[in-house]
DNA sequence: CCTGATCTGTCTGTCTCTGACACTTGTGGC
DNA sequence: GCCACAAGTGTCAGAGACAGACAGATCAGG
């Protein structure tokens, strides 16, 4: 990830800098205003940038407000493939999604209000899913190598994308105002949900 | 559903017939040329309406694939709230997905077709997620009645959504060409694969 | 200071989707 | 059979998201 700035890193700095400047700025209008009642022009005023430097950073609205998907979707990937393989699979991908959300980079009031903001449009709610099966296509592979029997590969995507949904809901219940809970223990809680014999 | 054709209902199967052709039509043309490269004027051209007919019969693009998402979701619902309350909760959601998958309205090769289409581009999986999410919030007041102890309504979207990427993973393997199992045969195999006591 | 790569703004165009209006065509009452 | 009314459709106009082309600005490295 971080090679002690690249030549010509300068560059990438101040483009992540702008990206994230983008992305707070919309998060907060989409907040106040709701996402359809925002466009990117205003973004783009309010930022103080051409609309068409929004769409450069962002190709599509909605990713103003899901960031980098595969991203993520590899650092999840890489803990899982570094789980022993004697670990029983629910555990390591538990572990896995743990390590993410205990990762530092995360801020916690932003993060919060962007999950907020992403459950209250159906066309957000539905582009995170779909990064959610972008993760699937990395995950599968990895859990279809630790079963064993027929039907490896459906049963793994079965797996893959059930512990995803759990993810996806625990880290709703955290949004919500009135979650008390913190995110792993609310993680948890809904992995127990499928396995009521453990 | 039929009530011996109510006053006025020839106008009601007009409409269906026609948006049905609708349907066939977008479905033909998206699987020959791809999503992207069809535009609305195309479909209408090819039906012989005017591209903004089209849009009243389908708020969105991706809709012409997809279906009426709605109506099928109150389906299942009604399949489970009429299931005994003692059957175990993913027996009683395995039950009422088949019901859907043997309800006889669906067209095999037109369903088939459709679903090949559906997981070729981005903006159809995500607008197929969403219908998915419709189902979920119809379903979860169900089940979280039927189960007991804490967090009844955190378990019970975890199940409900569990259940639904079950089904939404039977159902694309089942597009597969090379796939010779039936639908409902690949909807018990990836139920089963969250079960591994059962 | 110069050169080339990168970034940006502006212009232009396409496509999806919506509202408004007028026109046509069935439907049902008389 | 005729007529008023509702429903469906086409045409027009417009907003908004996005992409391509191009010119000018900016900044690294020689």
């Amino acid at each position: 990830m971080s090679e002690v700035t690249k030549p010509g890193g300068m560059r990438a700095i101040a483009r992540d800098a702008v990206r994230a400047r983008i992305s707070e700025v919309a998060v907060d209008l989409f907040d106040e205003q709701g996402f359809d009642n925002v466009t990117v022009e205003q973004i783009a005023a309010a930022v103080g940038v051409s609309p068409r430097s929004v769409h450069r950073y962002f190709p599509a609205k909605e990713d103003t407000v899901i960031g980098d998907p595969a991203g993520w979707g590899e650092h999840v990937r890489d803990q899982l493939a570094s789980r022993p393989s004697e670990e029983p699979i629910w555990d390591a991908l538990l572990a896995s999604y743990e390590a993410l959300l205990l990762s530092p980079s995360r801020n916690e009031a932003q993060g919060r209000k962007a999950m907020r903001v992403l459950g209250s449009t159906p066309a957000l709610r539905a582009r995170n899913l779909e990064k959610h099966l972008l993760w699937a296509r990395l995950l599968t592979p990895i859990v279809a190598e630790r079963l064993e029997g027929n039907y490896r590969e459906l049963r793994a995507e079965a797996i893959v994308q059930a512990s995803l949904a759990c993810f996806d809901i625990a880290l709703t219940a955290w949004a919500e105002a009135d979650a008390v809970e913190s995110s792993v223990e609310l993680l948890r809680r809904s992995f127990g949900a499928l396995q009521p014999t453990a």
